[in-house]
DNA sequence: CACGGAAACTCGTATAGACGAGTAGCCCTC
DNA sequence: GAGGGCTACTCGTCTATACGAGTTTCCGTG
């Protein structure tokens, strides 16, 4: 037998202005917040809304889909529509980069991973040398050609976090770091050792909607945007030794810094 | 007469099992981003798009729909649809707070917005004593009392950020904090003669999609997330004397940070 | 020439219907 | 009891139509 009728949802306002479709959405939009439907919660089928409220099927569908644009809830096909459930967020520190947090054998996002109770993975490495953007080729003082290491980083089997990171060539070429796996304490422990010692990071935080191939990459629900975050890390010397290019799962992470106040 | 055919657009792949609305976005899409179409541009309308690909208008529609997800395209009643113009973006340094910044009589927001040849205005100027939220309490060591300072901001008439800042009463009460006007240097600046010299401040960044409320505070076209920013002011003494809470249209931002390596 | 208004064009909202495809549960068969 | 298939339910895609409302254009009137 299907569900009751929702009676969590009240009556349209047909002498209002608002549209009808935008009426419902508001409803569902409340009875979501005020905790009625609960994360992952199913909510009323096409069917029972078109019932409840007597207005068309497209018209619901018009409703739902309000909701997803606004990232509150997504429709699994054959299933029905559910309030999307939040996943747990990673917090990126501001001294993640510090020294003491290089890890001996597993790599940064492992070892925290692991601490927060997730089962990380990182996927699609691919290293190989090419032609950089404009873009990059400006960040890295000029470089005609550079290393670029792709992976992708998940969580517990959810892509959470692509990244590109390059390197001008006389730095990493013929070195671990043009090798997938760069050894312990990861890229920037080698480039240490290669007498590059690290002075500071420079990183720059955007927020925008997925283009779809990163939708994709990255399994995004609708209304889930993604932090594109660009670093740049620089040596005791000034020089620009890598830029990391990464797009992160809005949902997923809560970016954390520190300014002085000086 | 109506302008000529779209020829930029290519024919459907009948034979394809990708639907046909998403053919079509993904023709708009590429044509887009080819530069066929440039910021400001209009797309062809509804009526051209359907002329041309010999499918109902609802279809088409459902096209524009999935670009306006994306963020590509907005579209004016009356007018058409247009490829989304991307505002100039103000960056936000990582040394945005320095001592040495706080200006002698405009905000810092006036000051650096008039350098980059934009028209600053600030509105919604509310000051007043409320009960602090759970999570603002916390940050702020646990007062039920707080003062808050709510204020938008807007470059060009178009607002581009609305803030709130939070301050424990025995700060703020009976001070130009508790002025609509603080005066020079802002509330950072009177904290400071106050006695409570500033030591650094805690950021946390996140993005996802607007409320309904925010979209319309911030006038935020459909597929334009926000990112959120919570930042917690420390004295020397290591007591939080600010919690600013802001949502600023994303696609007016680039927030650059500078990390340690240490 | 200036103004007003009609016409044509734009997107917004809503209806009714049809078929397809993914999922889950039930029942019947073996 | 296990397996397979049917059925009911879910959302996905698409058509055709109608009217409303905001904008632009242009023309005719004064």
């Amino acid at each position: 037998m299907p569900s009751a009728s929702p009676t969590v949802l009240g009556a349209l306002d047909p002498t209002s202005d608002r549209a009808v479709f935008r009426q419902i959405a508001d409803q569902l939009r409340e009875a979501i917040d005020k905790g009625r439907f609960k994360e992952g919660d199913k909510l009323p089928s096409e069917a029972e809304l078109v019932e409840h409220y007597g207005v068309s099927r497209m018209t619901v569908r018009n409703s739902l889909s309000v909701l997803q644009g606004e990232g509150l809830v997504v429709s699994e096909h054959g299933k029905g529509v559910f309030v999307r459930p939040r996943p747990p967020v990673r917090r990126l520190a501001s001294d993640r980069f510090a020294r003491r947090h290089r890890q001996q054998g597993k790599s940064a996002f492992t070892v925290e991973a692991e601490a927060a109770g997730s089962r990380p993975e990182v996927d699609s490495l691919e290293v190989k040398e090419e032609r950089p953007t404009q873009e990059i080729s400006t960040r890295l003082g000029g470089p005609r050609r550079v290393l670029a290491r792709r992976r992708r980083y998940l969580l517990d089997g959810r892509p959470v976090e692509f990244a590109v990171s390059y390197l001008p060539l006389d730095l990493a070429s013929e070195t671990p770091i043009a090798e997938p796996n760069p050894g312990p304490g990861g890229i920037y422990a080698r480039l240490e050792e290669n007498g590059h010692r690290l002075d500071h990071f420079d990183e720059e935080v955007c927020a925008r909607m997925p283009s779809p191939q990163e939708a994709k990459t990255l399994r995004l629900a609708a209304g889930v945007p993604v932090i594109h975050l660009i670093r740049t890390a620089y040596d005791t010397e000034g020089r620009a030794v890598e830029v990391c290019d990464t797009v992160m799962a809005a949902d997923a992470y809560v970016l954390a810094y520190q300014l002085p106040a000086t």
